[in-house]
DNA sequence: CGACCGCTTGACGTTAACGTCAACGTAAAG
DNA sequence: CTTTACGTTGACGTTAACGTCAAGCGGTCG
C-alpha cells in the first residue's frame, strides 16, 4: 500500500501516483445511494466515468457532479433539469455569444431558485406563527 | 347578481348570502392545474370539498389547502409528505400531549426546510461566482 | 323536447426514478 | 482450480403523479 492515506473507513485513494479513484460500490456507499442509482444517472448522461476495461472508474469530477445531482434532487428538481445545469457548468464558453448564452441561463436558474427560496421563507414563517400559537395554547393549559 | 364582486375575469362568488364557493373548473383554472389534478388530490385525501348532490363545491378552506399543496409541490415534496403537514395544520390540539406532539412535528419540518434553504443558498452562491467568472471572461474578450 | 355544456366516475396509459432479478465476466483467495 | 466477491449488462417491475379516454348524469337554452 502506497501513498499517504487519511483512512478511517472512507474509500481509499488508489493509483499511488495520479489522482484518487473510486469504484462504483465505494461511490454509492459514500453518497448514500445504490449502485443502480449511480448507473441510472449515467444512463441519463449526468455522469460519465472512465472505464478500465469494462469496469467504471470514478474520479473527483464525477464526485462533484454527483454532489450537484443529489443537491438538485434534495431541492426537488427533475433529473433532466439537473442535467441542464450540469451541462451549463461545463459548457463551452470560448466565444462571446456562448458566454452571453450562459449568463442568460444563469439568470433563469437564479429566478427559479429565488422562487423556491421565497416559498421556503413563507413556509417557515407559517410554521413559526403556528408554533407560537401552539406554545400559547400550551401555556394557557397550565 | 348580488354582493360586491371585484370581478375581472376571476371566478365569481356565488351564494349571495353565505361565503363564496367555486366549481372544480374554476378552481383548476385559477390554480393553473387540470381538474384531473384536483381530483387526484382529493383521491389522496389532501382536500375534501363539499358536495351539492354529486357536484363538488369548493370553499376558502379548500383553496388554502390547494395553496399549501402547490407550494409543497414547487418545493419538491411528495404529496404524501404534503399531506402530513396539512394534517398537522388542522390536527386536534385540545390536550397538552397533542400540542407537544405538534410542536415536535413542527421542529421536524423546520429542520427539513432549513436544509433545503441551505442547499438553495449554496446553489445561488455557486451560480453567482460562476456568473462573475463568465462576466470576467466576457470583459477580457474585448 | 332535443342538443349542449359542465360535472362525475371509472379505468387504463404514461413518465420519472429508480428497484430487483438473472446471467455472465474476472480477479484475488483458499 | 474452484469458490467468493465485486462488477457489468440487460430486462422487467414498481411507485408517484397525473393524462387521457369513455360513458353517463343533470340542468338550461333555443
Amino acid at each position: 500500500m502506497v501513498g499517504a492515506v487519511t483512512s478511517g473507513g472512507d474509500a481509499i485513494a488508489r493509483a499511488s501516483g495520479g489522482d484518487p479513484t473510486w469504484t462504483i460500490a465505494e461511490i454509492a456507499a459514500e453518497f448514500g445511494v445504490t449502485h443502480r442509482t449511480v448507473r441510472h444517472y449515467e444512463e441519463l448522461g449526468l455522469i460519465s466515468p472512465e472505464r478500465r476495461g469494462t469496469t467504471r472508474i470514478y474520479r473527483r469530477r464525477d464526485r462533484t457532479r454527483l454532489n450537484l445531482i443529489l443537491r438538485g434532487k434534495r431541492l426537488g428538481f427533475p433529473l433532466e433539469q439537473v442535467r441542464t445545469i450540469i451541462d451549463l457548468y461545463d459548457s463551452p464558453r470560448g466565444k462571446a455569444s456562448q458566454l452571453e448564452y450562459c449568463l442568460a441561463q444563469i439568470d433563469d436558474r437564479r429566478a427559479d431558485l429565488e422562487q423556491r427560496r421565497r416559498d421556503i421563507e413563507d413556509a417557515l414563517a407559517e410554521l413559526d406563527t403556528f408554533a407560537a400559537r401552539c406554545r400559547d395554547d400550551l401555556d394557557r393549559l397550565r
